[in-house]
DNA sequence: CTGTTTCGTTCACCTATGTTAACTAATTAT
DNA sequence: ATAATTAGTTAACATAGGTGAACGAAACAG
């Protein structure tokens, strides 16, 4: 049913950062199965158990926790090449810590926790390529954190225009405003500052 | 020389999660050497190679980023069974983003990157409670980025006290308030509040 | 195409934390 | 033991960001 889906943006994330044989690709890509998923679509909602990671082949979606106050802190925007899941609940089976809603219908190549472990045992390279993963993303959060507690809202904001540019681009300002950790009015008003300075 | 070191912490803390035989655990051992540090001295210093990964066997240390304003956050507290070290910078050979400096006189077991990785290419067991360590150390740090985004310092200080009260009782109040992310100063207040509250 | 909802902005006021500075208590070095 | 340093407290004032409300502009749904 589902043949001839197009995994070339998959193929070139690999090959990023290791060489996979046609074979061991073709291999990885049997586990998957393809999502379709429109705008406001949860890939994951917060409480409930997260059975599936996910690549982003097109679209995008935002992962964020609500608190105890219904207040939303947006922890990523996930766009073409990202992958999605909060792995704690994926492993633990705990419930989500996180949301993971579209916002902009996507297609996803995802796999459940059976297979996920499986393409890990079976594929040596696709085994060896998630642990580098893992630890990449152990030290991309650590620095989040450094980040998030040095620097001043209105430093995130402009360390966004120049480094995330998709961000700004794509992404509705409130949900910016809500992954720099402020109200959407105070990115308003730090907008302000920054392009009509004088 | 150093024959005869105890090891017995560390053997209990892989007995938590994996089932390490004698043969495997002194094999692991004997990657390590033995480390003493004294109160002021560091393991790790913010902008240097962060050579070894190491495991505290006593007393305790804690981790911090410097920013640009010179203003110190610290990211971590180290007692008894904690492991220590930018991996960051052991694995990709940057500066370490942190500092690792002693607060009590320590007995650290250490290893350098070409013994780690020995070890773990030797020693299976010791790679899949790596494996594991790695991911848990993920999510704990994602969650501490949802916390530090959702909680006032008063909040995060009274769950300090009951979540970690051995921080609270060995740690000086300035080192909890850059743990905290605010200043001694801000600290103080908080404590006034919670203490006397009419 | 039109009514309705969502988004972004602005404003006045509020609150938590930062800043500077002074003072005392505790710790460390001589 | 004493001097010097470091740690903790308090207070007055400053500031970044939150709150609630109002309004026009976009976006969306029927």
């Amino acid at each position: 049913m589902e043949r001839h889906i197009d995994f070339s943006n998959l193929r070139e994330h690999f090959a990023e950062t290791d060489y996979f044989s046609d074979e061991e690709f073709e291999k990885f890509t049997s586990y998957l199965t393809i999502k379709y998923l429109k705008k406001k679509e949860y890939f994951t909602k917060q409480g409930e158990l997260c059975r599936y990671l996910g690549f982003v082949n097109s679209g995008c979606l935002r992962a964020f926790h609500t608190d105890s106050r219904g207040d939303e802190f947006t922890m990523y925007f996930a766009f073409l090449n990202w992958w999605i899941g909060d792995k704690t609940s994926f492993y633990s089976g705990t419930p989500a810590r996180f949301s993971i809603q579209v916002l902009e219908d996507c297609e996803v190549f995802q796999a459940d926790k059976k297979r996920w472990e499986e393409a890990l045992d079976n594929i040596p390279i696709f085994e060896k390529w998630y642990r580098v993963k893992t630890r990449k993303s152990y030290e991309a959060t650590q620095q989040k954190i450094i980040d998030t507690q040095t620097e001043s809202a209105e430093e995130k904001y402009v360390n966004l225009l120049t480094n995330s540019p998709e961000i700004v681009q794509r992404i509705p300002q409130h949900y910016i405003a809500s992954y720099l950790g402020i109200k959407p009015q105070s990115l308003s008003r730090i907008r302000k500052n920054i392009f009509k300075p004088k």
